[in-house]
DNA sequence: CAGTGGATGCTCT
DNA sequence: GAGCATCCACTGT
């Protein structure tokens, strides 16, 4: 599937599955075309609403200082998944972008719940409908993904993407919840959708902003 | 809503 | 031993 194919509107189009040479791009040109996509692990996910890119050059990226045992699947090929502890507490999940050695992801931030909604509030414990996948450790727990799916093709079971019908709008903004790199422009997401794990600000034009803007180019 | 602090365990220095 | 690509409960508007 070409790239300029994936980006075309599909309007009463069934879903698409979506292969592996969707991946093997440039990770800023993957996450935007992310946003809307359908997730599902075993049939359970939703759409995707909030993403992040993570190019090798990011310093906040996990393989900024090089191969290391836990980053091992970003320097892969493209079309894996990357699944990484949190906090000592949390998963979260990567999808591996660019020619194997670019070590280049896009974290999963958060999804609109479509189906599987009551296995979802069991593994999370919650009834809020908006806070099932609201959050990358709440996407991997809903979703049921550990570090068992870490190195998992993704165009494979229990994975399935789909490409929707009708791309969204995506909007741009800030990363949030880090310290490196904090104001780097690659946090991709729904403007306005009530699933994000927070709401998206309009980017601020400071030149930090423009020069990492301009350097994803 | 916004801000704060604790839980928790792995990775890398 | 420090520092996390986080979440939740709790506080105070």
């Amino acid at each position: 599937m070409s790239p300029s194919k994936v980006s075309r509107s599909r309007k009463d189009a069934p879903l698409e599955k979506v292969g592996r040479a969707f991946f093997d791009r440039s990770v800023h040109a993957v996450a935007p075309d992310l946003i809307g996509m359908v997730m599902m692990v075993n049939g359970i996910g939703g759409r995707i609403v909030e993403v992040e890119a993570y190019h090798h050059t990011d310093p906040a990226a996990h393989s900024y200082r090089g191969m290391t045992l836990r980053n091992a699947v970003m320097f892969g090929p493209p079309g894996y998944a990357y699944v990484y502890r949190s906090y000592g507490i949390h998963w979260c999940v990567n999808f591996v972008c660019e020619e194997a050695g670019s070590a280049s992801a896009v974290l999963i931030r958060a999804i609109e719940p479509l189906t599987g909604l009551p296995t979802m509030r069991r593994r999370r414990g919650l009834d809020d409908e908006r806070l099932l996948c609201s959050g990358p450790g709440r996407v991997c727990q809903a979703l049921g993904i550990t570090d068992a799916l870490s190195g998992h093709r993704l165009d494979t079971p229990p994975f399935s993407l789909l490409l929707p019908p009708e791309k969204p709008d995506v909007a741009v903004g800030v990363r949030i919840g880090i310290t490196r790199a904090m104001d780097y422009p690659w946090r991709y997401g729904v403007a306005g959708s009530r699933f994000l794990s927070k709401p998206i600000k309009p980017l601020e034009q400071s030149a930090t902003v423009l020069a990492s803007a301009a350097a994803a180019r």
